[in-house]
DNA sequence: CTTGCGATGTTATATTATAACGGACGCTGC
DNA sequence: GCAGCGTCCGTTATAATATAACATCGCAAG
């Protein structure tokens, strides 16, 4: 089994929202959501994200400044993120392709590779076909 | 010639600012360094830096809330860095393959790729030949 | 029991970024 | 000239993101 079993509370009630959210949230959008739930500050949310992110069952999206669920917590780290600027949704990817060439730059510099972050942005392609019929 | 030339004053002082140093430096810090030449708020280093990314002179490095001088003006947008996370160095560069990968990537889900982001984290080589020494 | 550690709660503060306003300046068309 | 416009600039205020610091609690090991 994974080890999302032994999380402690606050982290699982953070990770329970993070999957319902169909997009990345910030942190201090989960704090709101989980108020109800008796989450009452900033750091109680960063504390649980913390947490999440070390088991790798959830990912922080950079240049969003935004956190997201794992989609795939079976594969590897080091993902990327697909995200559309139109609707505002990420989709994680795992590109071995991409990584193959990261790791070829990386040698070539003598740059010892600790994790790498690789966001895209653009349309996704329910965007792009809406935007088809509209004009 | 490159655009760099016609650069609006506070735009010319934080790419000096930024090309003087060899390592990204955030908004805040850009604004300390050039208080003595006047600039006294955010808004004043944002603009410039807006006006700087615009023109492909600057980028933003996401995972450090920070922007560093374009070390390529020459070559193409959606360059890479190599962060190392002893000194803090930012190594900049291209990696064809790695772009097209992406592109492989985003293609294989319709994704229209607008921007790229790919930041390494790791040590780079010098930190790395120190280390040899020392332990 | 008691000690130690991880999780939690709470307050305060640091850091990063933008909004909103008005003024100064140069350029163009009249 | 000078009216209109666009760009840059300065300033104040505020929003949004993130961490520091410290007290407490519960539980399991010894």
């Amino acid at each position: 089994m994974p080890p999302s079993d032994d999380l402690p509370r606050n982290a699982a009630l953070v990770l329970d929202f993070l999957l319902a959210c169909d997009r990345p949230a910030s942190a201090y959008r989960i704090l709101d959501a989980l108020r109800p739930q008796g989450i009452a500050a900033p750091a109680t949310v960063y504390r649980a994200l913390g947490q999440l992110l070390a088991r790798g069952l959830a990912h922080r999206v950079e240049s969003l400044n935004a956190f997201v669920a794992c989609a795939r917590p079976d594969h590897g780290e080091d993902n990327g993120f697909a995200i559309c600027n139109d609707c505002g949704q990420v989709a994680e990817f795992s590109g071995p392709a991409v990584h193959r060439a990261l790791g070829a730059v990386a040698a070539a510099q003598g740059f010892e590779l600790a994790h790498a972050t690789i966001e895209l942005a653009g349309r996704c392609a329910a965007c792009r076909d809406g935007e088809a019929f509209h004009g």
